[in-house]
DNA sequence: CTTGTGAGTAAGTGTTACTTACCTAAATCA
DNA sequence: TGATTTAGGTAAGTAACACTTACTCACAAG
């Protein structure tokens, strides 16, 4: 916290609010640097002070929610003992977080993912550390006979992922209620029970 | 095919091939208008003729490739009787189109999502039919007690997509090879039988 | 033989993301 | 203290971009 003011001049702060508002309600390629920098009361100059570009506001702004995220889930996953409860725990915050920060899942789920400089920036280095704490779950899992181990890890961390990051598409692309006890429950009954009779 | 010609005269045909050609290597927004007319040996005026902007191009490029899909897909969902074993062909078919089709995939799964434009195209359209084929499938298999009917069969469609497109990432996004079959049983395995041991 | 139409071009235009040169006030230090 | 670096911020650009307008030309139909 001594490097608040250090690192986070007042300039740098209004413009990554007034990003943040913007993607609220309009997808980041239809956001001009002209309404970022108006909605901020700074001039659009000064953008590229602090930022590479464009994107790299986009990113940036991706890794403080990412952060956030982060921390309420590891937070959460060190009071449960077992793999399956700790990997219900993700698949329950995650939709959770997905829900309530509607521009952090929009950018994460929609609008980094095209292009190859994200995946050189720090947000997504977050995102590889995220997905590693999932795939040693599954591993401990594996390991203890909780979760069966004919099948690959990795594959069973996609599956994961994927049905926790389609299950949020509605919402965020339509704006859609979900009703997330429902959903993670299911998610979880599937996941490890199977859908089959 | 009566009006194979009709509706694509050449220049058209140029622009969507050259096109897709550039998608391969770049994603959609650092492909200019300039690049496409030059690759495709038009002016940039004709672009303008066929489509109403650069996204109705990327809309109706996806949309011819989307179509092929469905077509292998519901041939081959035909020959099955079971719902799981149609369900099966869909996750394996699904692989296997993402994989020898890396633009149709790339557009898809990054792209498109992002604009809500998209959704009003009749690109959406074919994803919305493809979508409730699937869904009429688990209803069947619930009706006839090959899936379990307690949990949302819409979740369960969101599981099974989530699934599929998230297992495609890492190809679409690095280039890594995925081993259709390994993976396609693993996930079938996962989501019918559970990965719970 | 002229009139209408579809394919295609050439030369724009306003916006956009981004750059450059500059200002100002407050730390830093000789 | 006085000189100088430096950080926050501005103003006025610029090249490139998506998209438009006004125009050919070929040719088919009446």
């Amino acid at each position: 916290m001594l490097n608040e003011k250090r690192g986070h001049p007042p300039g740098r702060i209004k413009i990554m609010k007034s990003f943040s508002r913007l993607m609220e309600k309009n997808d980041f390629h239809s956001i001009t640097t002209a309404q970022i920098a108006k909605n901020a009361t700074v001039t659009e100059g000064l953008i590229y002070k602090y930022f590479k570009d464009k994107k790299d506001l986009l990113y940036q702004v991706l890794n403080e929610h990412f952060y956030e995220f982060q921390a309420k889930i590891e937070n959460r996953i060190a009071n449960e003992d077992t793999s399956i409860r700790q990997l219900e725990v993700i698949i329950y915050s995650s939709l959770e977080s997905y829900a309530d920060n509607r521009v952090f899942s929009k950018i994460l789920l929609l609008e980094v993912r095209n292009s190859q400089e994200f995946f050189k920036s720090c947000a997504y280095e977050r995102v590889q550390h995220y997905s590693r704490t999932i795939l040693k779950i599954i591993k401990k899992g594996m390991a203890n006979n909780e979760l069966r181990s004919d099948i690959d890890a990795l594959t069973l961390r996609k599956v994961i992922l994927g049905a926790i990051e389609h299950a949020c598409l509605g919402e965020i692309i339509f704006g859609r209620e979900v009703d997330i006890d429902q959903v993670s429950t299911d998610i979880s009954t599937i996941l490890f029970n199977g859908a089959g009779a």
